[in-house]
DNA sequence: CAATAAATTAGCATATAGGAAATATTTCCC
DNA sequence: GGGAAATATTTCCTATATGCTAATTTATTG
């Protein structure tokens, strides 16, 4: 590759970028209820497999309280379930069965200074991947700001134009369309756009 | 959308795969801190973008209370979590560093009758996805065998061409270059060339 | 409808979380 | 090392979650 590296910005930890999830305002109510019920369980049951008083699983399951977060680990322990399940929509129980299209252009749109974001299949719940094409600014090197880092692994595709995968650890490389590249995404990285238009690239974090 | 469906195979309802965590003795408090530094926020700060007091936070870190739930919440949603974040393993040990660029059709070919599928990044070992490049050959349709399923979730993108997307319990899909796909893998599914010419798709799966 | 079970609510006591300000600790610069 | 500023921790007070017991309401069921 030919990519010379050019003068980088320091180094600072940054933010995790803007791929996160959004929290949605997920009702632990119902969901909660949901899935007592679908143990079988009464309030009694529940409460003595949790150790939570009736009252306050009655309480929990009609938010009229907030349960402290030792009591959401006495549920999931109790109850046996899953924590990030708690925080999954509250929609089908069932895993299987499961599909979301996204047309071209129809993802949720998440611009920056730098990229423009269209995340891909949001609203499937509990995802173990979460896709987005980016649009990267021709000349963002201007912008360019701190890497980006987060748990998980990334696997990013070059769907057009030209750039730069700047990681840390390594020396930059440049990709064209076509090229891809899978990564551990604690390491420190970043997109330059090498040409003058910008450059498209298709991108899946896995947590 | 005129995809005919073709004679499938007779259904089968997938258990839900059993994708149960055991809950582990988590702590929310370490958790947090790490992730406050690694944004390089002080108390104060994590306090504005949180809506929570300073004192509260620290509190948190010091595992001195245990967060509402609201207070989780916003938390998460200030400090662009995810929650189940909150509740991972501190972190998978290293493999920071690891990277492997696959230039365009330089991946590991893979063909079938149907499908001629080009693997990228393989010789990563232990990665959450795995991640290829798949020609559809048009008119594949009289090849149309059975179901394909397995394990994980599958994101789909289509690179050229038009197919459908056939997947049980649902109407098939036509999908056009930019359209893009998640599902459960366990749900069957299938690929058909609508067109002429041959398709091309990227996959995406994780287990 | 009656009888029973389950769920919700009420009232009160207690434990504990949350916010504001004081105190302690660390960091940094001279 | 000695401040001074930044950051973190602790204190104190108020708000609220939790546990009990019991009463009331809402399903279930025969």
């Amino acid at each position: 590759m030919s990519a010379e590296q050019p003068d980088m910005p320091e180094l600072k930890i940054e933010s995790g970028s803007g791929l996160q999830a959004n929290v949605e305002p997920l009702q632990l109510g119902k969901r909660l209820r949901e899935i007592r019920q679908s143990l079988g369980l009464t309030l009694e049951e529940a409460g003595k497999k949790t150790g939570l008083a009736r009252s306050t699983l009655s309480k929990i399951e009609n938010e009229q309280i907030s349960p402290t977060f030792t009591a959401v680990q006495k549920l999931a322990n109790g109850l046996q379930i899953d924590i990030p399940q708690l925080f999954a929509k509250p929609r089908s129980t069932m895993a299987s069965g499961r599909r979301v299209l996204t047309k071209s252009g129809q993802g949720t749109p998440h611009p920056t200074s730098t990229y423009e974001h269209e995340l891909l299949s949001t609203d499937l719940a509990r995802k173990k991947m979460v896709p987005f094409k980016t649009r990267v600014r021709a000349r963002s090197f201007d912008d360019f700001g701190d890497w980006v880092r987060h748990e998980g692994e990334e696997f990013l595709l070059v769907l057009e134009g030209e750039l730069a995968l700047y990681t840390e650890f390594y020396e930059p490389v440049a990709m064209v369309a076509g090229d891809s590249m899978y990564y551990d995404a604690n390491m420190g990285h970043a997109l330059v756009s090498l040409s003058e238009k910008d450059a498209l690239v298709l991108w899946v974090v896995a947590r």
